[in-house]
DNA sequence: CGCGACGTTGATTTGCCTCAACGATTGTGG
DNA sequence: CCACAATCGTTGAGGCAAATCAACGTCGCG
């Protein structure tokens, strides 16, 4: 099945396998389709699935005690996306994940990964890959939004993922920076106009 | 060994083993201890090992472009420490890892823990482990830092690891939590003092 | 067309930082 | 064991980055 191509890259890129391998790994993934404004997480459930985002894109927030949307992650093509600490542990999730358009994703739930891997030790490999990768990344974004000024994260987001900078609105970016929309909208005219 | 029961404990909490593959495991590990103010870990050279404390303390830190120290993460009995990105992609590390006290450690090198890792389902699991709840630990913290004041942070901190609190230099705390050691002390004071 | 969601802009406010000065404590060499 | 320096925490005055508040323009969509 071509849907599974891109699942499987990203599987292979990470850990050495089969291709029969690959073939019972992807069969555990059902395909699901969400159209723009679905949750695919909500606070209170449980999060008994996570996601690889085949295509589309999405978005991850809580909502803090003011009622103001705070953005945890983003997700385009070719991402994992899930409440991570609801998933893991298997507890309700305190945050909502939003189809940001008509997207495709490949779900494979709690039992079913655990079963993977125990079933082989590739399997186990490449979802501790991932763990790892997660939380790799997570410590880069702890040093980041304790070391730099809101223009400079910013700054970085521009030039790390200029794709997803335009694709998503502009208040979940500010949210993710871990600022104002205003404040972000009054960066964003200062780059266009740098001459002061 | 008597030194290694701790460790064995740790393990034993997270997956199931036998006393066999414990032994097997904890062979791996060279004891080491280090005098208050030693480094484990500094910025360029490739953290070749991770760490687990026996007995003591540590504090995580980068320097900033101004020079100021931000803490990332702290150790004490019982808990893992390292760069994490610079053990996981043995790239150069960007942190300093400093004893706060005299203490003992258990030291795993990289190629070590490759090693285990595929000699043994059950090894992989256990670090597999470790990463998932660092990953989800990092993720709270991301969520903390984006939607609390800093008064919060404190009296989150304060609730979850009170022990910690008071073994830490206070400027380290602060850093931790993304302020200044002279707003930390003026929350300090309004705490003691909470009538207006 | 009209409504609601989104982005922008300016005025004002504030949470937290910076700077500076001062005790308290620790550590160190004589 | 004491003197002295260094380190650490505290306190206050003043300043700034970013938030809040409010008003308005624009666009997509029912």
């Amino acid at each position: 099945m071509a849907i599974y191509d891109q699942l499987k890259a990203h599987v292979k890129k990470r850990v050495t396998i089969s291709e029969e391998d690959l073939e019972e790994f992807t069969a555990r993934f059902k395909v699901i389709k969400v159209r723009k404004r679905q949750f695919i997480v909500q606070p209170e459930f449980i999060s008994r699935s996570r996601f690889y985002v085949v295509q589309g894109s999405f978005r991850a927030y809580v909502v803090g005690d003011e009622g103001q949307e705070h953005t945890i992650q983003f997700a385009i093509d070719d991402w994992w996306i899930s409440d991570y600490n609801s998933y893991i542990f298997q507890q309700p999730a305190s945050m909502f994940v939003m189809a940001l358009e008509d997207s495709t994703l490949l779900q494979i739930n709690y039992d079913e990964e655990q079963s993977l891997k125990k079933q082989k030790h590739v399997f186990e490999k490449y979802f501790c890959i991932l763990a790892e990768h997660t939380a790799a990344y997570m410590a880069r974004r702890v040093i980041v939004n304790l070391t730099k000024t809101a223009e400079q994260r910013f700054e970085i987001f521009l030039s790390r993922y200029p794709d997803i900078v335009n694709k998503v609105p502009q208040y979940a970016l500010a949210s993710f920076l871990g600022m104002t929309s205003e404040y972000l909208s009054k960066l964003r005219k200062k780059r266009i106009l740098p001459k002061g």
